[in-house]
DNA sequence: GCAGGGTGTCATCAAACAGTAACCGTGCTG
DNA sequence: CAGCACGGTTACTGTTTGATGACACCCTGC
C-alpha cells in the first residue's frame, strides 16, 4: 500500500524539490500551496502524513496544524513542520501545536525521507508489533527475530517479511503475483520467478529446524503457509 | 483470456516497437495514432489497458487520459503514460490526470512489460472465493483445498477446477463438450475422451474418502454431480 | 573505498501433469 | 450370440511448472 503524503508549501521551487524527493522514494504525493487547498485534500482523501511549511500566506502552518489536531478526523495524521529558522523555541512551539516532528531548512533529501519513515513506522501498525506464531514457529516483529522452540532462525529482510506475511495470512493460497504485491509492495517490477527463489531461501532457513513443509507449493496456484503438515509430504 | 492493450502513439517507429514487444509477450494489441482513433477503439472494443503517448497531435495524451477517467465506461481502464521528457513534475501531472503509471522514454522492453503486468495484477479480479460443499465434501477456493470430513483430498489443478465446476453446478448433466467449454475454457480443442480420463482421476482421488459415486455417468449424455448416492452403486 | 551480505535473474534439472491412444468390459441390439 | 456402441482404465509421452544452484549487482556498514 502506497503511502500518501500531503505537501503544504507556498514556495513553488521548494515544493517541487520536496515532491521530487518524495516521488523518488515511492511515496504518493498531493500538493497544496495554502491552507485552503490543504483542507480540501484532507477532506477528500486524507493522507498518511503531512509535510507542512511553517510560514504560509493566510493561515500559517502552525495554525493549520493545530486545527488538524483538533479535528477528530485528522488528529491522527502525523504532521512534520518545515521551517527556515533554526531557533530552538520555534521547535518547542512547533511540537506544542501537535506536530510530530520538525525539520529545519535547508535539509537533505536523506534526512527528510529518514524522518518521514521514522514517523510512519512509529504511527502505523504497518508492521504490526504483535508476535505471531504457528505451531513451534515464533516471529517477533519488535525484536525482528524468528525462532523455532528456542532455536533462533536466521533470515534476511525479505525472507523475514515473507514469513511475516505468511504467518499473518495462514492457510490461504497466494499466487506469486499477489505475494509480490503484498510482500515486495506495489509498483515493484520484479520477475515472478524471484518469488520461487525467496521461498526456497526461506524453506532452507527453516529446514534445520524442521519447520519447512509449512510452506506448501500449490501447483498452478501459488504458495500456502499451513501449520498442518502436508499429506503428500 | 488474452489481455487486450491499446497503444496510442503517433510516431510509427515507436509504436511498432511497442507493438512488437507486446505481441512478444502474448498480449493482444490494438493501435491508434491519435485521440480520434483511440476513442473509436475504446468505444468498439474496450481494451484492458491503454499505453498512451504524452504528446499527440491534436488532443494530447494527458487530455485524452483525463477524458477517459471522466467517462463511466472507461474510467476503470488503467492508463500508462509514455513520455520523452524526464521531468519529475511531468510525472506528477501525469499521475494527477488519473493515469495509473508513467514511463519515461527510452524504456526497456522488460520495464514496459513488467509495469504492465504490475498494473494488470493490481486490477485483475479474484476468482470466486466462496466455499462450496456437497454432503461431506468441501471445497475452498481461497485455500485451494478439498476435504471430506477433515480428510484432505489431493487434486491436480484440472481435477480441482472440474470438481469446483461440479460443486457449483450440481444435479445437472453436462456433456463432455460442455465440460470442455466450462472447465477447460472455450476455444480449446481437445479430445472429448480426455474428459473421461479426468473424471476417472477425480473419482480415484475421491474414492478413498467414499465420495466417488457423487460423480455419476449418464450414458449417452455425459456426467452429473449429485449429492445423492447412486442407486446403481 | 572495500568487503560482505542480501537480492534479483538466469540456466538447468526434476517432477507433476495433461492429453492421447490403445485396450478392456459391459450391455444393448439385431 | 455376434457385433457394436459407449464408457472405463491404463500406459505412454510431451509439456508445463516448480526447484535449485550459480552468478552478478547493489547497497550498507565498516
Amino acid at each position: 500500500m502506497p503511502v500518501k503524503i500531503l505537501v503544504v508549501e507556498d514556495e513553488p521551487a521548494v515544493r517541487e524539490m520536496i515532491v521530487f524527493v518524495l516521488l523518488q522514494s515511492e511515496f504518493e504525493v498531493m500538493q497544496a500551496e495554502n491552507a485552503e487547498q490543504a483542507r480540501e485534500h484532507l477532506a477528500n482523501s486524507p493522507p498518511d502524513l503531512v509535510l507542512m511549511d511553517w510560514m504560509l500566506p493566510g493561515t500559517s502552518g502552525v495554525e493549520l496544524t493545530r486545527e488538524l489536531k483538533q479535528d477528530r478526523l485528522t488528529m491522527d495524521i502525523p504532521v512534520i513542520l518545515l521551517t527556515a529558522r533554526g531557533e530552538e523555541d520555534d521547535k518547542v512551539r512547533g511540537l506544542e501545536c501537535g506536530a510530530e516532528d520538525y525539520i529545519t531548512k535547508p535539509f537533505s533529501p536523506r534526512e527528510l525521507v529518514a524522518r518521514i519513515k521514522v514517523i510512519l513506522r512509529r504511527i502505523s501498525p504497518h508492521t504490526s508489533e504483535a508476535v505471531v506464531t504457528a505451531g513451534p514457529l515464533l516471529l517477533d516483529p519488535s525484536t525482528h527475530r524468528v525462532s523455532v522452540e528456542e532455536d533462533v532462525v536466521d533470515l534476511g529482510p525479505t525472507e523475514f517479511r515473507l514469513l511475516h506475511f505468511f504467518l499473518t495470512h495462514q492457510e490461504k493460497v497466494y499466487s506469486r503475483s499477489r505475494l509480490l504485491d503484498k510482500v515486495w509492495g506495489t509498483n515493484v517490477y520484479i520477475e515472478e520467478r524471484t518469488v520461487d527463489v525467496h521461498i526456497r531461501r526461506l524453506r532452507k532457513a527453516l529446514e534445520p529446524h524442521g519447520a519447512d513443509g509449512m510452506i506448501q507449493t500449490v501447483r498452478g496456484a501459488g504458495y500456502r503457509f499451513s501449520e498442518l503438515a502436508t499429506s503428500r509430504a
